[in-house]
RNA sequence: GGGCAGGUGGCAGAGAGGUUAUGCGCGGGACUGCAGAUCCCGUUUACUCGGGUUCGAAUCCCGACCUGCCCUCCA
């Protein structure tokens, strides 16, 4: 197994701190708003990352907190008249409700800023003690010109980032770069007693905080998307290396971003594209699909052209484990397909084996979905086996059986429309097959008969 | 100005020294009541440019040009 690191800048071969055993922590998102496609992909690769790491057989622990207190979330609060962590549990429970929808099996532990205020606290008083932060005029601040590794990770140099002169001017920093642990809190806003007063935490603690606390001074994999790498990582790696001595992660892994039609999306630009608005549209797969079917470092362009290209791959995927299962018997499968299978079984896993190439074993799969639908009997058996112990991974396969009630109603549509089209009343024929696509059934007509699938 | 990715066929996008990517589109054929799906064939020398290494480069090295992202809001 071979993770790529940020930090280094290479493939490294991947081993974990304990054996047997991979602590992945992703920063998830601050929730003052519905979440966009954009937050979609780190948190369906990193699934699939985790997935694919319980295959091979390790205990994985993945921790993907939730950011519940912060300037824009009381920004937007105090616009709307709202109490902001109120607010923040709202958008957070949309956000869980999003990710569920498309699939993304949720973290061992969320955790959230706010319940975590007391290790807050004692990170920010051992940093204040060992002389990387002090206190001014009720804020906290950590000294960047102290910690001698600043700018590792995103490989910069403390003296090239102050030409970018985007520097935040604030009078109570002793240094421009210094960025803020610990914030006083105005009137009415959110605040917690602290040995500097009344106050929140700054942006970047909290990861540090919470990372540590469930998974010990030095995790296994940090990942997260591309724009984190500066400035919130490298602040995580100053605030936990500065308190611990330790390195505060083995492996650093970015996700590329998400672009729309060619543009960043932001909410200035207009183009930001809500994972609730695309799923009244689409199926969640299609999304895991798209990302699947990239590289995960690479920045994705999303389109429209995009869905309409990856629809028809899922179709297919779908409609070969519908004909599979129709022609599936209880025999033992043929030597050649046993071997088959076991090839491309190989070539998937050595993918993902390969920096979690899921581009490259996507191929695989497809090529494995296109040479299967041909499958007959104990075949069709053991490939429909093979496609659901992939699903363990990928989880693309249609969601539920086609039973029960609601396929005993199609079967007997479609039953009705084949007598018509016997009688040759393609009107009520065709009829039957628009108004059922129209509520995702589709249907197809083959030598074998009428068979249909959901979409 | 600095950092990081890239520049591939009509389009979208993989691959990372020698063998068909794939999908969409387009043209033809098979099947079909039609549609879709599927299968077959074609879309004849795809890899920004200039040098170099090599028996062999889209892939490695050097240099240009161009694009995107980041440089204290970001997944």
């Amino acid at each position: 197994m071979k993770i790529y690191d940020t930090l280094s800048g290479e493939k490294k071969e991947f081993v974990p701190v304990h054996e047997g055993r991979v602590g992945i922590y992703v920063c998830g998102p601050t929730t003052y708003d519905y979440a966009h496609i954009g937050h979609a992909r780190p948190a369906i690769l990193f699934d699939v990352f985790r997935r694919f790491l319980e295959y091979l057989g390790y205990d994985v622990i993945l921790i993907s907190n939730i950011t519940d207190v912060d300037d824009k979330i009381i920004n937007k609060a105090n616009e709307l008249g709202k109490d902001p962590i109120e607010m923040a549990h709202y958008y957070a429970r949309e956000y869980l409700k999003d990710m569920d929808a498309l699939r993304v099996r949720r973290a061992n532990i969320i955790p959230k800023a706010t319940r975590h205020i007391e290790e807050i606290i004692n990170l920010i008083k051992i940093l204040v003690d060992k002389g990387y932060a002090y206190e001014s005029g009720g804020d906290v601040y950590f000294s960047v010109k102290k910690f001698k590794d600043y700018g590792k990770l995103s490989h910069r140099k403390i003296e090239e980032m102050l030409a970018g002169a985007r520097v935040e001017v604030n009078e109570k920093k002793r240094d421009p770069l210094d960025f803020a642990l610990w914030k006083a809190s105005k009137p009415g806003e959110p605040s917690w007693q602290s040995p500097w007063g009344p106050g929140r935490p700054g942006w970047h603690i909290e990861c540090s905080a919470m990372s540590m606390n469930y998974l010990g001074p030095t995790l296994d994999i940090h990942g997260g998307g591309a724009d984190l790498i500066f400035p919130h990582h490298e602040n995580e790696i100053a605030q936990s290396e500065a308190a611990t001595g330790k390195p505060f992660a083995k492996y650093w892994m970015h996700v590329g971003l998400v672009r729309f039609e060619k543009e960043k999306m932001s909410k200035s630009i207009g183009n930001v594209f809500l994972i609730k608005d695309f799923l009244k549209k689409y199926p969640p797969e299609v999304l895991r699909l798209m990302y699947l079917n990239s590289h995960y470092r690479k920045p994705y362009d999303f389109s429209e052209k995009n869905i309409e290209d990856s629809l028809p791959l899922l179709e297919k995927i779908w409609s070969t484990y519908q004909i599979l299962k129709d022609s599936a018997m209880q025999e033992e499968p043929s030597k050649d397909i046993a071997m088959k299978i076991e090839d491309a079984r190989e070539k998937i896993i050595a993918a993902l084996e390969d920096d979690f190439n899921t581009r490259e074993a996507m191929k695989e799969y497809l090529s494995f979905i296109n040479f299967a639908r041909e499958l007959k009997g104990g075949d069709a058996l053991a490939a429909l086996n093979f496609l659901k112990e992939m699903d363990e991974i990928f989880d693309l396969l249609p969601r539920g059986e086609n039973e029960g009630k609601e396929k005993e109603l199609i079967e007997l549509l479609l039953n009705v429309r084949n007598e018509e089209r016997k009688r040759k009343n393609y009107e009520i024929a065709d009829y039957i097959r628009d108004e059922l696509e129209k509520i995702g059934i589709k249907i197809e007509d083959t030598k074998e008969g009428t068979k249909w699938y959901k979409i």
